[in-house]
DNA sequence: TTTAATACTACCCAAATGGGTGGAGGGACT
DNA sequence: AGTCCCTCCACCCATTTGGGTAGTATTAAA
């Protein structure tokens, strides 16, 4: 028997909700709230195995919701169910602590599959949506191979990832068995062609273009 | 009428996915192939809608060969298709270019589907597959909040954003309405905590273990 | 062959940074 | 009331770094 609670602030669906999870066999839904701040309250009592929230929310942020829910059970298992298919709220969700992400859209049947599936150790999502998330993953590739990786020289990006390993340039100089003062006028020039004028933004830039 | 490529080794299961493609209505197996070699040679002349790859073969690593194939055809759509459901193969995947991951235990039904989802703009995958990505997203999280976050106080993280965003410690200083003695001794202190010497290594740090 | 790009070295100077010491004020907890 | 922690500021000093200028060697392209 899987215990879920629902957080949802639409009565009709909150019930409908709960009417279907009840009815249906090897699962109960063993509490609904309109709001985040309720179901925080009554989470440590309840230990639900699956926690199905809505993220368009009055009061309390769902986002914040589901941080807070994880505080108190780092374990719980929570599932965002919802209209949006925005990115940024996916990942959102997803960096808070959410294991799988639905749309509302979704047919009962699939509902209650993606609820045992969960609970079951998987991560169930629309493929749309997985399509989204693997597209992260992609993004590092993609910027780099277009982008700034070009304009530097093989011997600049070497002498950069020194950098990014946390060296000094005189680790720096000393490992590639050059001069200081190369390394020096190396920075100088990879400064200028990412124009930056700090170590740090160096740093912050290679990473995040993947330079290194 | 969704045309597909397959790369297999194994003979058999080779012609039982070709003779699976043919069999169903909408879906053509133009192409089947038992290296990525062979594969990529004649890519170009047959454009297929989804490329199906194992990716424990001979030769060439299959990984690899996304890549080579992603360079052909960028907006190719690859499903990887194996036994191993091992993290880093899964995102090694993914990374090259795959957009979706099944396991070869998937029945017939699910692996058509799953064509039909990845064709359409997709990312298929099995739940457990999407929970190793999902997870990959909040070891960001974890990590800070088991790890260095609570080491730094909320004074200290404000800091060393600061520096993170690519400023001096005088910009921060100024940011922050406050010394830029101040920054100085809260750096002191940040450095022994993360155990650094130097602003590109606190750097480093802070986007590695999550900290800003 | 000339040209350009890259890699390398050196010296100069001013500014920024790393590290040590000391001290002040406020809030939280005992 | 006392203590601990966080925050804040200041002065000292040695080192590192950012930026400018100049020059040489090697290699690859024009």
């Amino acid at each position: 028997m899987i215990k879920v609670a629902v957080v949802e602030d639409n009565d009709t669906i909150r019930e409908g909700l709960k009417v279907l999870i009840d009815g249906t066999a090897g699962y109960s839904c063993i509490a609904s709230y309109s709001k985040c701040e309720t179901m925080l309250k009554s989470l440590e009592k309840l230990n639900p195995d699956v926690l199905l929230m809505d993220i368009g929310l009055p009061g309390m942020n769902g986002i914040e919701g589901i941080k807070q829910a994880k505080k108190i059970f780092p374990d719980l298992t929570i599932l965002v169910l919802t209209v949006y298919e925005e990115n940024d709220l996916i990942f959102e969700a997803l960096c808070a602590g959410a294991c799988g992400y639905l749309v509302k859209k979704t047919p009962p049947s699939k509902l209650l599959e993606a609820i045992n599936e969960a609970y079951n150790g998987g991560s169930p999502m629309s493929s749309h949506i997985a399509r989204k998330v693997i597209d992260f993953f992609q993004q590092k590739k993609q910027a780099s191979s277009s982008g700034s990786q070009n304009i530097l020289t093989p011997r600049e990006r070497e002498i950069l990832s020194g950098l990014v390993e946390g060296n000094s340039f005189k680790v720096i100089a000393d490992s590639l068995f050059i001069s200081i003062e190369t390394v020096r006028f190396h920075f100088r020039n990879i400064y200028k062609k990412l124009h930056v004028h700090s170590q740090s933004e160096a740093v912050v830039k290679a990473i995040k273009e993947g330079l290194v």
